[in-house]
DNA sequence: CATGATGTTGACCAATCGGTCAATAGCCAG
DNA sequence: CTGGCTATTGACCGATTGGTCAACATCATG
């Protein structure tokens, strides 16, 4: 706990401004539309995106915001309430995005389960590299205390979700093989290419995020998925547990 | 950037103090020992680890850090210098260690290729269980900007270049089987499981890090290590390569 | 006891923090 | 032109930030 007045309570001095919290900004920014956000809202906004997803929450300061957005300071308490409430938006608008991204991947997928699963797949990595700072903004919102989990794991569920219709038959609901650990596992695989992106970059002399890269990771994921998907299928029949 | 002089440079005001910057701490931190670290300065390492873990290096303050330490908060600058070298001694500590128990784990593995693999996926398993905060801590200094990551590359490359060793002969030297990708996927599995925990127990209603989970994530990771080890013997046969 | 190094303390600093507010600019309807 | 509404501004607030400093405690050695 930081500034102010530690709690947007307590005010009600002299005038008759109730101070209703709910206000937070211009008839709930311009019709909750999904649009582009043009104008001063959206100049913080994606100022917002950019500086949360590169310093973090409490590594970005109001100030900095509005600089980079080019507006007075005060105009961001005036169309997002607060910074906690800004930093909500930014969070709101990627879960958004992503969940329609997924959405999108299984609605188009065709072919049987595992040509749907490459293509999902491909959803995923498209949509991380269309936003590379979401992942990071993911991960400090996971470290913070009293975060938005339940928007995470609204977000998270439907992918998860997802992943457990599209393995549904292919392997066991339960136990080390359960869709929760595949779904665990390819997450991490693609996310932390994107986080870990300097350091690995460093190490290889080669950038993780350059075109080339991209492609040869997208390739490996691939042969991960099928590599996976042939000791499923094979473990169904006689085959049994190597590692008990 | 924030408070103080900004720069810790162009003092020299009035007193001779010539600020020597090497200062920092008694001595280097009691004959730069690798001991548990008792004492004050202890304390506050101690104390460090953990809320720069939970909550990162910009949401920290030193005040919470010395005041969980139990100590003054002018001797967190006697003992380390400033927050950032502090956190550095951190890093340096907990890299210290991985560095350890990664080398140990090589060290002691037996048997073949095969074998030394899921021992060195043991190791790696153990000392992330052990130090539940450290691949919180790492996923923060990648996401700052200027971060040691010269810090982080020695550390990692300790791992990439042990998993490259235990792959010669396995695995084609470049392209998306390379060594690279799958250290990046294991270790990608495993941070991930321990930075989402939150998120992820959330969604299942099980806690991620509890000791069935954790019994059944390792089970999971090995068979995974199998299902790709064996796909890549056996294409090295005369199989042909799946999604060209 | 005197001395000097090593630890420790609380008061203090400028800068910055998140947030508020009265004044005002712009604009459209009446 | 006049209201009334929204958007914008700059000055301002108390709290907190990282960091400094002189005074002081502690203690082993001369």
């Amino acid at each position: 706990m930081r500034g102010g007045k530690a709690g947007a309570e307590g005010g009600a001095r002299g005038t008759g401004r109730r101070r209703t919290p709910e206000r937070a900004g211009p008839r709930a920014a311009r019709a909750a539309g999904t649009a582009g956000e043009a104008g001063t809202a959206g100049a913080i906004l994606r100022a917002a995106e950019r500086l949360f997803g590169e310093h973090g929450y409490e590594g970005t300061s109001v100030q900095q915001l509005a600089q980079l957005a080019g507006v007075n300071k005060a105009l961001v308490f005036y169309h997002f309430g607060s910074k906690q409430q800004l930093f909500d938006a930014v969070l709101e608008r990627y879960y958004r995005a992503h969940a329609r991204a997924i959405r999108q991947a299984i609605r188009r997928a065709r072919g049987g389960p595992r040509e749907r699963i490459h293509q999902l797949l491909d959803g995923y990595l498209d949509f991380m590299e269309r936003h590379r700072v979401y992942p990071r903004l993911v991960q400090q919102e996971l470290a913070r205390r009293s975060g938005r989990l339940e928007l995470i794991r609204r977000n998270l569920g439907e992918l998860a979700s997802a992943v457990r219709t599209l393995l549904a038959g292919l392997c066991p609901e339960q136990g080390p093989l359960a869709p929760e650990h595949f779904f665990a596992s390819f997450a991490g695989m693609v996310v932390t290419w994107f986080t870990h992106a300097p350091a690995l970059g460093e190490l290889w002399a080669r950038d993780p995020l350059g075109t080339a890269m991209r492609r040869e990771r997208r390739a490996h994921l691939h042969w991960v998925v099928d590599a996976l998907l042939d000791r499923l299928l094979g473990e169904r029949g006689p085959h049994a547990q190597r590692r008990p």
